[in-house]
DNA sequence: GTATTTGCAAAATGTTTGCAGCTGC
DNA sequence: GCAGCTGCAAACATTTTGCAAATAC
């Protein structure tokens, strides 16, 4: 498993040590190729460890995000979901109907900042992009 | 004061009353210019209406949500934050220094919309973008 | 006058902490 | 072997619900 591995050694990296519960989730999330809630990711992680708990998900929710490893995102109603993140700067493009998300990259926003920039007076450091729609499989 | 003239007719039109509480919260947020809990809001409205109680207060963030009065805010740890709205599609830009917001309209993302749209299948239909950075008291 | 709204208390939900025992390196 | 990790229970924070009294129109 070509992201078990990454995350073997990133973690190693750190002195942080590669368990089953922390395996669990990651597999989780990259064989959902979907946002997760906590508790749905909990629920799934029993199946590939047997005993694993909840506040050990949000702990390893929380390492395995300092690690770039997965990223938080944000959806209009509630905001407590996570999705794989492959690493470097990217958005995801997220299904309003099965959750499912696809990253991409090329953010654009040179222009746009700028202008914004000059027109607002802030000094702009960061931003933080989503979109919404419906993937290939659901659309009518 | 406008923004609750406008306020009174929106919640009239729609069969809603414009309460002290209402009034309060609206106010706040107004006066603050930028991004507050729902927590902090309630403390801020008690000085204009003083029995104003938590629970009102979550009811009101969602009607004038609904309203389009006022939009929540994510911030990169909570999510749990709101700011004043002046109506129809905007974005804002928050400062991480004192939570200031201002708005912006000109997101012009038809491109990167179109390209993303060609390269992932998904068919895009909402966005979301925030951006952070150092308002003009803020900066160094 | 009446339907809507409020505030309180209490419940439900979601997240974090403390600590003894277990696990990976 | 030992530092780091886990799971449980329990604390904590945040948000929602039920209902009698109060309020805006």
């Amino acid at each position: 498993m070509l992201v078990e591995d990454t995350l073997a050694h990133t973690l190693a990296q750190r002195g942080y040590k590669l368990t089953q519960p922390r395996r669990a989730v990651l597999k989780v999330l990259a064989a959902a190729g979907a946002t997760l809630t906590p508790a749905e990711i909990h629920r799934r992680a029993r199946s590939h460890c047997l005993h694993t708990g909840l506040v050990t998900v949000y702990r390893t929710l929380d390492l395995l995000t300092a690690c770039g490893a997965i990223r938080k995102v944000h959806h209009a109603d509630g905001c407590h979901a996570y999705a794989l993140a492959s690493g470097g700067h990217a958005h995801h493009v997220i299904c309003e109907c099965c959750q499912s998300v696809v990253e991409f990259d090329n953010c654009d926003l040179g222009t746009l900042l700028a202008a914004v920039q000059r027109r607002t007076g802030y000094q702009i450091s960061g931003h933080w992009l989503e979109l919404f729609g419906l993937c290939p499989n659901c659309r009518p």
